[in-house]
DNA sequence: TTCGACACATATTG
DNA sequence: CCAATATGTGTCGA
């Protein structure tokens, strides 16, 4: 009876981590001594998407979201000079991105709070220089298989001590008005981002869903020596698996799922959790034996009041605290993504059940179900999109053909996609 | 109907 | 335990 529904507020980042970034696209190759160096750009979603009942990934755009991103070059340059069409590159940097689906592949506006949230101003992303990933670095995520297998990299190097990479001249200029970020960033977390508008048509009419695609784009500086302007190029990215932003109150769509209108507590009631779906991976951690809230650890046992600690009792968890400032790239993170996080989240049984329907009294049996609501046709929205891929849940999207859509900034070639993540792997998908 | 801003509530952190 | 900060979300008004 939705005694204690717990808060929840999903996003827990065992969810988004998951998130998908099919598509890796480059635009133009650099090179080290007339060799052809391949960029991969890795990307993780930390925090606020989960996936709806329709296995759509969805936020709130209201609420923030955090990407992590970082890529690395193939091969590694020592410490060569990279060009980029007889142009020296002088520095690299990373920047999020976010277009609509679709046809017109508009540009869609992302936004940056500053703790202060309102208080404060609220800006445009701007690219934020990131070194290549050292081999033996640890690139923003890849560490999680698509099995499930846990990487243990060995994340022995000083993160601030400069690590062999491309000599890149520029790559500590603060030109840009950047964050005093010193030494070198292996990777940048883009926190407090929001999307500037919402997807229309939220489900909540018969008109086609739209979509979004959020991109992480890899750039790099051209500049002239003397310049003291930048002059970015951007040479690849990759998007993200279409989603929806969502632009009203959690609970206004809960209230139709789950029809759990649990006011737990007085006002912001905060209804259910959104947080859903244990995510990909078949949900082999917790779900899988009992996924109804005894997951290991805790002592909160059945009691799916634990709102939305995050316990980990497990591991080191993910060492990152972002906090305050804006936690310029966190080089040192050393997280263990496995999934052994006791989070007995409240997704194993309402979020299956959501994949399906709902069970009105017990939904804590569900559960044992975890794992996939395959139905491929989900007919995730008006299908009006171009692609209908949904199986996202069993296997690994990394092979997905990916989706398909024109967008202003990157398209052409989709497919491309066949290694995407995990590094010991170089295979560039042939780009 | 959607979006921005304000306000209030809870979570987290120190 | 409390205060300050950070973030989620209800709501109203444009």
């Amino acid at each position: 009876m939705a005694s204690l529904s717990t808060t929840g507020y999903g996003t827990h980042r065992s969810e988004c981590q998951n998130f998908p970034w099919v598509q890796h696209e480059s635009f133009h190759n650099l090179e080290c001594e007339g060799q052809e160096v391949v960029p991969r750009i890795h990307a993780k979603m930390e925090k606020g998407f989960f996936l709806s009942p329709d296995r759509s990934w969805t936020c709130y755009r209201r609420n923030y979201f955090s990407v992590t991103c970082s890529f690395e070059l193939t091969p590694h340059i020592g410490n060569g000079r990279l060009c980029l069409n007889g142009q020296r590159v002088q520095a690299m940097g990373m920047k999020l991105t976010a277009a609509v689906d679709g046809q017109t592949g508009k540009g869609v506006e992302l936004i940056q709070h500053t703790p202060k949230r309102d208080r404060g101003p609220k800006n445009a992303i701007p690219i934020i220089k990131i070194s290549p990933t050292p081999p033996n670095g640890r690139p923003a995520e890849s560490t999680l298989s698509p099995h499930g297998v846990y990487h243990v990299p060995m994340s022995s190097f000083h993160a601030t001590g400069v690590p062999t990479g491309p000599h890149l001249p520029f790559q500590n200029a603060r030109d840009d008005s950047q964050l005093p970020m010193p030494g070198q960033n292996i990777q940048h977390t883009f926190e407090r981002v929001q999307f500037k508008s919402a997807t229309a048509n939220n489900g909540k009419r018969r008109a086609s869903q739209q979509y979004f695609h959020l991109m992480v784009e890899l750039w790099v500086d051209v500049r002239e020596d003397e310049t003291r302007k930048p002059k970015w190029v951007k040479i690849a990215c990759a998007i993200s698996d279409k989603v929806v932003v969502r632009g009203r109150s959690p609970s206004h769509y809960k209230a139709e799922n789950q029809g759990g209108g649990s006011s737990s507590t007085g006002r912001g009631g905060s209804t259910g959790g959104y947080g859903g779906s244990s995510g990909g991976y078949g949900g082999m951690s917790r779900g899988s034996f009992s996924g109804a809230g005894y997951a290991t650890g805790p002592g909160n046992t059945g009691g799916f009041r634990a709102s939305q600690q995050y316990q980990s009792a497990t591991s080191p968890e993910q060492g990152y605290s972002s906090s305050t400032g804006s936690s310029v790239a966190e080089i040192v993170d050393v997280k263990h993504p496995i999934e052994a996080e006791p989070s007995h989240d409240e997704d194993s049984a309402m979020q299956d059940f959501a994949g399906y329907q709902y069970i009105p009294t017990t939904l804590y049996d569900g559960t044992s179900v975890q794992g996939k609501g395959e139905s491929p046709n989900s007919t995730a929205g008006g299908g009006q999109t171009v692609d209908k891929k949904v199986s996202i849940w069993d296997e690994y999207p990394e092979a997905l053909p990916g989706t398909q859509w024109s967008m202003g900034n990157c398209n052409r070639f989709q497919g491309v996609e066949s290694s995407r993540g995990y590094y010991p792997a170089f295979s560039t998908t042939g780009f």
